[in-house]
DNA sequence: TCCATAACTGAACGCGCGTTCAGATCAATG
DNA sequence: CATTGATCTGAACGCGCGTTCAGTTATGGA
């Protein structure tokens, strides 16, 4: 055997990666090239073909990449409704906050995925969103919960916690848990759930 | 004179703003050529340069026009500020749920523009998130709304509503009128009221 | 030291892009 | 009907795109 195999390999091949994930979510899928993407990983356009076959499924392995390692890191969780909903809270935004760019290019660049692409990301977000209707559903059967409709719930409170990466500035006042802790609050209001001011979690 | 000025150009102005708007939306700005939105209208794309000087004016009007007629639209509102909250609530969905198209350029294709028409368009949205914010504000000062902060609370709400226009289909069980139903319950529970839900007592 | 080969370069390919413009077309005016 | 100017066509411009590939460089085992 001569040189070992991907001596340099295992530099440039996540340095496409992480510069394909901050372009693309800085200036769009379709707006960035091949050359940019070589330029800043240092390289030339030709040498990424050595890592990826195309730009199509640079863009998908982002996504599913993302999306899968999202779902591996969500825990169980409590049996109780409210300890689970609070746990899919804060880990969401825990998970969430550090990785502005991956929840960027999972919720923009969906169209951008040929169709069976787009189905296996698809599959994967449902996935994820069918995790909190759960929790939702299990609630209002169990009387804790008090919301119109568990689905829509679910699309609500995905929609307002994903939203906190378009805002959130890591040297600003908050830190990451006092985030969590806010959102925490106004999502277990939206359930209907009666949450101590200005305090903790509500007991339990 | 000749021709009456514009015989044409009342029609075909109109179809290419309409058919920018609906494939940008589709597709992204930077994905769309001239070609496909002059194919669209039924025109060679030399013709659009007669109505627009070019690609990213066209974006840049689409986003403009539509926050300018948001701001108009919103009516000042009651001084009470949980029936402003409400009226809010149920405009935000009323003028968006027609109007899905907007609402996606809006959010997406802000950072297509050049950081002058960028500067314009940020500027409209603030304003309107900023009355929704003063509208909170106004209901944590008066011991109303029970939330941990304003601002926060504002971009959590209109990150939720927004949403809306992700998975609403016109043709599914809810009317836009049920829906505004339902969006103002989870929102007047996250800002901390008690809501009237078919006899349930209130948690807690 | 030699050399197999992983890693990369640099040029090239056909193509579609945004934009321009001279000329054709067409409808209302006089 | 002839004229006029708004409207549109169709070809062209330079350019950058995604992708390919023959050839160059560099590395570590033999």
């Amino acid at each position: 055997m001569a040189r070992k195999t991907g001596s340099h390999s295992e530099i440039t091949g996540p340095k496409i990666q992480a510069a394909a994930l901050r372009l693309f979510s800085q200036h769009g899928y379709a707006a960035v090239s091949m050359r940019q993407i070589a330029a800043d990983v240092g390289v030339q356009a030709g040498a990424i073909y050595n890592y990826v076959p195309d730009k199509q499924t640079l863009l998908s392995e982002l996504l599913v990449s993302h999306m899968e390692a999202l779902l591996a890191s969500l825990d169980p969780g409590p049996d109780d409704p409210i300890q689970a909903l609070e746990a899919f809270v804060r880990h969401h935004i825990a998970y969430h906050l550090p990785r502005p760019d991956d929840v960027f290019i999972s919720y923009m660049e969906l169209r951008n995925l040929t169709p069976d692409n787009h189905a296996t990301v698809s599959g994967l977000r449902q996935t994820y969103e069918a995790t909190l209707e759960s929790i939702l559903a299990e609630g209002v059967a169990a009387g804790q919960f008090h919301v119109p409709d568990a689905k829509i719930a679910s699309y609500a409170i995905i929609a307002l916690l994903t939203g906190v990466v378009n805002w959130f500035k890591p040297d600003g006042r908050l830190s990451a848990e006092g985030l969590a802790d806010e959102y925490w609050q106004m999502v277990a209001q939206l359930v209907g759930l009666q949450v101590a001011n200005g305090g903790d979690s509500p007991a339990g």
